[in-house]
RNA sequence: GCGGAUAUGGUGUAAUUGGUAGCCACGUCAGACUUAGGAUCUGAUGCCGAAAGGCGUGGGGGUUCGAGUCCCUUUAUCCGCACCA
């Protein structure tokens, strides 16, 4: 039936969630009355402080920490809180089980955000920053958590940033020393360079130095302290970074992504500018190796060693003619050696001007003039085009002697290995263009390919051209030649890292200051008691017309003495790598973290949060806690024991159909019969798919006097998955499901939703399921005129069974993080159950409920159930296993209810062990034949029947 | 290009980890109660078929008494890295 409606023609109405709550309130006082209950024991939490924690050596520690938010401007939508609601369910679980459970919550308030408003608006950042602060936590607040907001930190804070300024100050005062594997103060560097210069040192460093101790004793202080840069693990240096222009700052590598800024996606191009850096490549095999020992998703951990990025192989130096230099090159192919013909060079090389012959300078020069024009994005458009140009001079091959020219391309990178290659165009395909492309001879090394098409880059086969390792496989010729290298004196095994030195400075204003000030252009540390540098109101945020950060329009920005700060400030990493350790001790004002507090809490056992930090955050946390680590001031070197990513909400926007020219909508079956146009619609206006037509011709008012084309006398829209913003108008906002549904609903709708881990579509439709659960969950305890309703009967066999799998299922999905099947598993239950209302049953199941849906069950458990003590000061239930032993057979815990066999076991005895070894054996044996017992499973001392 | 993950009804998902695929919900349909239903309750609902029955976990192949699950191959989507020598 197709009918044409005019306003308030349709005669069928449709249904809507925000509609449907305020009438239904009225009809009965005393059903599940979530508006009334939730304020209620917020309150109640609130005031008696019921998640505040203290040190308790009496009892376990367990420490859960979700990642905290960026308070921004649009406030939280319903996609947020669903790691929130996953770790609290976690935190409250754990409580339950005994532990003593610090679950924290803080801000991550330093941001570009927050500045490039302030630039806009002239709003300075901390008055927006802490407005967004105020709105979060009212959201936060209205869900339930169970944080100890006496432990909020925020990173804006100079309380909390005198901290970050501190560690910061013990990187600069430190090295790392390879030999002890770990930092040591810089002190001890200079006592070493005092004595015997650089011999013996084997340190990490920007650039490999080599001085005598009296050279080190004619140096001034400027020229000392340029060598100890190069070894501080906070240093200054000439470096190429990524500046984003429009932003006005440089970026590290993880806040770039293809050529642009992540935020903002701005273009980002490569310059070269004195910064601040933390070497994080020093701790590049400890933060490695530390992976083995997490229990991190697999994913994640190679996210992390991809970025990190070992690579075992062989530095090898090339004599090059007429030259008593040797270039250097590093390589994870010795064994094709036989097979270079040519030499590479990175355009940025340090030689390229001592290299390139007089007659190839113009050459040379335009070549490298036209690299430098070309920012990274075309760099990575232009991926595979082949180019580069001969200096005219030439290296020698050590094992063949030969003459091999050398050439510059910019499929060399500076800053990888020493940014020269030996290039092995017979296996290597970037080498086989270049090869192909100036017509340069392609020698065979290794058996297998048609080198007429491609390159054979396999890692595997038989050594041919290659003298003394012919007729080795790759594998054995590249150690082979490991040995020979160094036997011969031409380089020595090295290990390579794709990681990069962090660049620590910014050229923004809302930052941490660097504790930093300059005398004759040398930094010098300002010292610990001058702590913290706070961050000088300004009221102009923007760069100088001279392209300074903005702290250089502060007078005065000085120390006492008169000389100038440091006028960049840090990244947002910088506040976040050890907000975990604060939270142990936030008001300590002599220590990041007490001894006590530390030895108790430790670090953290479960960590939820998104997988969007894996290269950046979660690593740069590592690198920090290993260095405090190193130098005593934590006892665990490693501050995420757990992690859980949770997956991202994405949004489910919907649409209506409008033919092309009118103000006429039709419905989405009958769309194809028209020429439309598809316009986003607010999903807050349609439910199930079907259009509230008054509440759309209410939405814009040029949509006031729409009419529609209806199918079956409805409106349905088309819907598709998108990212959740509000120009899809797919947002939406946890309040209006808190006031419609209540937070318990929320609270278990996000996790009814799908595993924690996936990411998924938000789709308010299917939250009555869960809604009607927990109305019915109530009913048990109250009838419908809302009179008391519980019995003291004695439960049946069957409902302790059923209560008995439940919780069983529920404690083992809780430790798996699977709540979606735990969800599950209560309305299961519930169905199961039916109508009974006995306290024995109805008691265990509050509280196995309640890290769920904490306001409902304490509600109950005090009024319904009539306890005197909030529900937290009970235990978890515990299941029994007898109680599913039924006429001398033991039926495995099958969750659905089905059966599949019957075993024979011994009543009364525990048999976890004995159940193990039968399940084991009953899954090859089970299915020989049809129906009967077909095998008997003698286990020490019993007989077990496997019947099906 | 390399590496990782995922693919199951109209929808979100589940599957004792190799053992009756589709639990639990949403939606839909039918019914009960009701002034009304947008409350509540009951039943049906993978697909084809009147039924018997057949088909069915992205496609193809394999291992196995038995495969959503393991192996090979292929396609699609998502994520990470990307001239890393």
């Amino acid at each position: 039936m197709i009918t044409t409606t005019h306003n308030n023609h349709n005669k069928k109405r449709v249904i809507f969630a925000n509609q449907l709550q305020t009438t239904k309130s009225t009809t009965n006082i005393m059903e599940y009355n979530f508006r009334e209950i939730e304020p209620k024991w917020q309150q109640e939490w609130k005031e008696h402080k019921t998640y505040q924690v203290e040190i308790d050596p009496s009892r376990p520690k367990f420490y859960v920490l979700d990642m905290f938010p960026y308070p921004s401007g649009a406030g939280l939508h319903v996609g947020h809180p669903l790691g929130y609601i996953a770790s609290d369910i976690y935190s409250r679980y754990k409580r339950l089980c005994g532990f003593n459970v610090l679950h924290p919550m803080g801000y991550d308030a330093f941001g570009l955000p927050a500045e490039q408003y302030a630039i806009q608006t002239g709003q300075h950042p901390a008055v927006t920053t802490t407005q967004n602060i105020n709105r979060y936590r009212e959201q936060l607040d209205k869900i339930g958590f169970s944080f100890d907001w006496n432990r909020e930190v925020r990173t804006c804070d100079p309380a909390y940033y005198k901290w970050t300024q501190w560690a910061f100050l013990k990187m600069f005062g430190h090295y790392y020393n390879n030999k002890t594997d770990k930092a040591e103060p810089i002190e001890k560097l200079i006592a070493h360079f005092e004595k015997q210069g650089t011999e013996g040192v084997d340190a990490a460093c920007t650039n490999q130095m080599r001085f005598s101790a009296a050279d080190w004793a004619a140096m001034d202080e400027k020229q000392r302290e340029e060598v100890l840069q190069n070894y501080r693990l906070a240093f200054r240096a000439d470096t190429m970074v990524n500046w984003c222009p429009k932003l006005g700052t440089v970026l590290a590598n993880d806040e770039v992504k293809d050529g642009l800024s992540v935020r903002g996606g701005y273009p980002v191009e490569q310059k070269r500018m004195k910064q601040w850096l933390l070497r994080v490549t020093a701790y590049a095999q400890r933060l490695l190796d530390g992976l083995e020992r997490l229990a991190w998703s697999d994913s994640l951990k190679e996210i992390q060693r991809n970025w990190i990025g070992r690579s075992e192989g062989a530095q090898v130096f090339f004599n090059i003619k007429g030259s008593d230099k040797k270039l250097e090159i590093f390589t994870t192919r010795p064994d094709t050696i036989f097979g270079v013909t040519f030499m590479v060079i990175a355009p940025e090389h340090e030689w390229i001007d001592e290299l390139t012959t007089p007659e190839h300078k113009q050459e040379i020069e335009e070549y490298v003039a036209q690299t430098k024009k070309r920012s990274e994005r075309e760099r990575i458009a232009e991926t595979k085009r082949v180019s580069g140009a001969f200096t005219g001079s030439y290296a020698v091959n050590p094992f063949t002697d030969k003459e091999i020219p050398i050439y510059v391309s910019d499929y060399v990178l500076a800053g990888y290995g020493t940014g020269a290659i030996m290039a092995v165009p017979a296996h290597d395909s970037r080498d086989y263009a270049f090869a192909r492309h100036f017509n340069l001879p392609i020698i065979p090394v290794v058996e297998g390919g048609d080198l007429s098409v491609e390159s054979y880059d396999a890692k595997s086969g038989k050594l041919i051209n290659s003298d003394f390792i012919d007729g080795l496989d790759v594998k054995e010729a590249i150690q082979v030649m490991f040995t020979e290298i160094e036997r011969r004196g031409l380089g020595k095994k090295r290990i390579n890292y794709r990681l990069r030195d962090a660049i620590f400075s910014r050229q923004r204003y809302w930052g941490e200051p660097f504790p930093i000030y300059y005398k004759d252009d040398i930094a010098y540390p300002l010292s610990e008691d001058k702590l913290p540098l706070e961050l000088p109101p300004i009221e102009n945020f923007g760069p100088t017309e001279q392209g300074e950060p903005p702290l250089a329009r502060v007078h005065n920005w000085a120390t006492p003495e008169g000389y100038p700060y440091e006028l960049s400030t840090m990244p947002g990493f910088a506040g976040s790598s050890a907000y975990y350790l604060r939270y142990m001790d936030p008001h300590n004002d002599q220590a990041l973290v007490s001894k006590e507090a530390d030895e108790y809490w430790r670090n953290v056992d479960l960590y939820v949060g998104g997988i969007e930090h894996a290269t950046g955050h979660l690593m740069y946390s590592r690198f920090w806690n290993k260095f405090l680590f190193d130098l005593g001031y934590v006892v665990e070197d490693e501050p995420f024991k757990k992690l859980v990513n949770q997956g991202m909400i994405q949004g489910r926007s919907n649409f209506v159909y409008r033919i092309v020219g009118t103000n006429k909508f039709v419905s989405l079956g009958l769309k194809d019969q028209y020429e439309t146009q598809e316009i986003h619609v607010d999903v807050n206006i349609v439910k199930n798919d079907l259009l509230n037509l008054d509440a759309f011709r209410a939405w814009r008012p040029e949509f006031a006097e729409a009419e529609f084309i209806l199918e079956d006398g409805k409106y349905v829209c088309g819907w598709a998955i998108e990212k959740m913003s509000k120009s899809m108008y797919n947002v939406v906002n946890p309040d209006y499901i808190v006031e419609n549904y209540g937070a318990d609903t929320l609270r278990m709708y996000e996790m009814f939703l799908g595993p924690l881990e996936q990411s998924k579509p938000w789709d308010t439709n299917g939250i009555d399921g869960v809604h009607k659960f927990l109305r019915r969950f109530w009913r048990l305890f109250y009838n419908r005129d809302g009179m008391l309703n519980l019995s003291e009967g004695k439960a049946t066999a069957a409902e302790l069974k059923t209560l008995h799998k439940t919780i069983k299922k529920v404690r083992e999905d809780i430790e798996n993080f699977s709540f979606n099947t735990s969800v599950s598993a209560f309305m299961i239950c519930l169905n199961e159950l039916g109508e009974c209302n006995k306290r024995e049953i109805l008691e265990p199941l509050t509280v196995l409920l309640s890290p769920f849906v904490p306001h409902i069950t304490e509600e109950l458990w005090q009024t319904a159930l009539g306890h005197t003590d909030t529900i937290f000061d009970t235990r978890f239930p515990e299941y029994d296993e007898h109680y599913l032993v039924e006429n001398s057979f033991a039926y495995p815990i099958s969750f659905n209810g089905k059966v599949r066999f019957k075993k024979e076991l011994p009543l009364g005895v525990p048999n976890e062990e004995l159940e193990k070894q039968v399940l084991a054996d009953s899954n090859t044996a089970r299915y020989l034949d049809g129906k009967t017992p077909r095998k008997v499973i003698v286990v020490p001392g019993k007989i077990i029947n496997i019947v099906i």
